[in-house]
RNA sequence: GCGCCCGUAGCUCAGCUGGAUAGAGCAACGGCCUUCUAAGCCGUAGGUCGCAGGUUCGAAUCCUGCCGGGCGCGCCA
């Protein structure tokens, strides 16, 4: 409806452009958009105004001469020009009626299009370290980034979906050696007191420390001398807290060997990364990859990505550490990415991560990241360029965090002191469905405050049962139908839609031609939230026809087309709740 | 101190990338069930779009400066 306009106001402007009252060489972006007030017609364009200067006449003028120029159509009923220039387009009544015989034959694939063009897209979200269970912060990550692939795969791109797994690094080894002092406490008690105050606290690691010690009895046993010799219990008060675990690491690794200290890590990092496949797998949120860290080194991809920077003259030394010039490029300062001890960064790491996306060739690159790692946006796409990479290809998408409250108190969250409420807690507590919307009905950059007890005490005030039941009604009327001994004949309610002209229906035929612009505009500018509001307003103008008007009634003519239009409407809504990650329900 | 995000009804948020008289949901108040699910519908009330300038036919939206809130500024990941 809307693309057909565009071509007509598209023709007047060549043929205004061939008889030189605009000059021949302009491109205008046509912008038409759905008018808020009925009073301006169905649609409208500010073509003539933003025009007029090329044009070097009045924007009144102008909409005269492209309102002349517009080649005739039956779907237009009457173009007005209004305001200071806008061009108001009404459609004939029955222009709109052709959207139920397409929603109904389309069926699932309604709204989908191509315009992504089969282009290849890679979204890489959640990739929360696997040092424990994922918890409501990174939810809300989950969410937004697997609506985000979705969305743009329904528009015709070929996304794929990619967990980046850190399984190498400082934090993991703190995870092995919380595990294995763990293990030794349920050997030797008197190893708790000594457990390190900034080692992972969680349950979840004494779990892992019990099935060790279950399947391996004492492989894995040491003495608290040995383990503690020459290493206090804990940091002194105002010590330094990281030199005590890594400390600790090291004696981890030196009375295990290399091996068992292996086993050990291996066990921990597979447990934890099972779990958080589960629990996203049981959000609705699936992966095509995932993508190791430690791959990246094993098959030697850092130190290319290290190699590439340093031809490309991009890196220099500095108190015996290896730095990337990443100032040349915008950054705030100069990053290291070989430390003096010889070891690579997590920075260089993503730096090769980053390469090898652009060499699987992907057109887009998406990172849907945590907003507090903001900071790290100049120097990825700093490294990029450096590289000779086309840094425009990558969007880093910021998702501001959830802040939680329950009882109206804020709740700290930190993954080591193991106190915060998991992604699977919040999922049992108020639904995978409620959770999956309520967390993409705010565009990412907003803050959210996610209050559980309210998320729990109100879910039935949640908008989500709102669109939820607005689905089920409709089932519902086709159940009482068959109840009521009538039958749908949805052939004869296509051929009757004139006899829909009440203007709850008219409202209804609106906005399920406007679905597809809906999805086309949350899928491109990455904006979930686009869609979820417009589920609720179509839930909205469901509920208040069936308020006003009655579907199963005697005429047949008018009844199977108002069970077309519903049916229709019951269709568009289960196509946007799919694409949400959401169940639409026969009954409720 | 510097950088990023946010500031719109009592609360939670939209506002179609600069358009016409700023909109929803909760909460408040008043109506609607012998009729397809009242998890619903209709109505009333509620605003100096943080403040002050600027840009233009036109600003909640763009630019500048303040004010307030959040986050980030490691040879951690």
């Amino acid at each position: 409806m809307k693309h057909q306009l565009e071509r007509l106001l598209a023709a007047a402007i060549d043929s205004l452009q061939e008889d030189g009252t605009l000059p021949a060489d302009l491109e205008p972006a046509i912008h038409l958009e759905r008018t808020r007030d009925r009073s301006h017609g169905d649609f409208a364009t500010n073509l003539a105004m933003t025009l007029s200067k090329a044009a070097k006449c009045k924007p009144r003028d102008l909409a005269d001469k492209i309102v002349a120029a517009l080649p005739a159509n039956d779907s237009v009923h009457l173009v007005e020009i209004a305001g200071p220039g806008f061009i108001n387009f009404t459609l004939a009544a029955n222009a709109w009626h052709s959207v139920v015989p397409t929603v109904l034959s389309e069926a699932e694939q309604y709204g989908r299009s191509s315009v992504g063009m089969n282009k290849k897209v890679q979204v890489e979200f959640v990739s929360a370290n696997p040092t424990g269970p994922l918890h409501v912060g990174h939810g809300r990550g989950a969410a937004y980034g697997a609506t985000v692939a979705d969305l743009l795969e329904a528009v015709g791109f070929n996304v794929h979906r990619e967990y980046y797994v850190n399984d190498a690094g400082r934090q993991m080894d703190i995870l092995a050696t919380s595990v294995w002092l763990r293990y030794l406490e349920l050997g030797e008690p008197e190893f708790g007191e000594r457990f390190p105050s900034n080692g992972y606290k969680g349950d979840y690691v004494q779990d892992i420390a019990a099935t060790l010690r279950r399947d391996h009895g004492d492989t894995y046993d040491h003495s608290l001398n040995e383990v503690f010799d020459s290493i206090p219990a804990d940091a002194p008060a105002g010590g330094d807290k990281e030199e005590h675990i890594d400390a600790l690491i090291e004696r981890a690794k030196q009375l295990l060997g290399d091996n068992r200290y292996r086993f050990v890590f291996e066990l921990g990092l597979n447990v934890i990364l099972d779990d958080i496949r589960d629990d996203l797998e049981h959000f609705g949120v699936r992966y095509q990859e995932w993508y190791s860290e430690r791959s990246l080194t094993d098959k030697g991809k850092v130190m290319q990505a290290i190699e590439k920077l340093k031809a490309s003259g991009h890196l220099y030394e500095q108190e015996g550490a290896l730095w990337f010039k990443s100032t040349d490029f915008g950054d705030e300062k100069d990053r290291v990415v070989v430390r003096d001890n010889g070891q690579t960064t997590y920075f260089a790491s993503d730096i090769a991560y980053h390469m090898d996306k652009m060499e699987r060739g992907y057109e887009r690159v998406i990172d849907v990241w945590g907003a507090d790692h903001h900071g790290y946006v100049p120097r990825v796409r700093a490294a990029l360029q450096a590289m000779g990479e086309d840094a425009g290809k990558l969007d880093v998408l910021l998702v501001q965090f959830a802040i939680l409250y329950r009882g109206g108190e804020k709740m700290q969250m930190s993954t080591r002191s193991g106190e915060f409420v998991t992604l699977r807690q919040l999922r049992k507590e108020v639904g995978s469905d409620a959770a999956r919307f309520f967390y993409v009905m705010r565009k990412c950059e907003q803050h959210m405050d996610f209050d559980l007890d309210l998320a729990k005490s109100q879910s039935n005030d949640n908008p989500l049962y709102y669109i939820q039941y607005a689905h089920a009604r409709v089932c519902s009327v086709m159940r009482q139908l068959e109840e009521k001994g009538f039958s749908w004949n949805p052939k004869q309610g296509n051929a009757q839609l004139g006899k829909l002209t009440e203007q709850h229906e008219q409202l209804l035929l609106m906005s399920l031609s406007k679905y597809p612009e809906v999805l086309e505009s949350a899928a491109l500018n990455h904006e979930p939230h686009q869609l979820a509001h417009f589920l609720r307003d179509l839930a909205n103008e469901l509920h208040t026809y069936y308020n006003a008007h009655q579907f199963i009634v005697e005429d047949a003519a008018l009844r199977d087309a108002r069970l077309n239009l519903i049916n229709a409407t019951r269709q568009v809504l289960a196509n946007g709740l799919q694409l949400l990650g959401v169940s639409a329900p026969e009954s409720m």
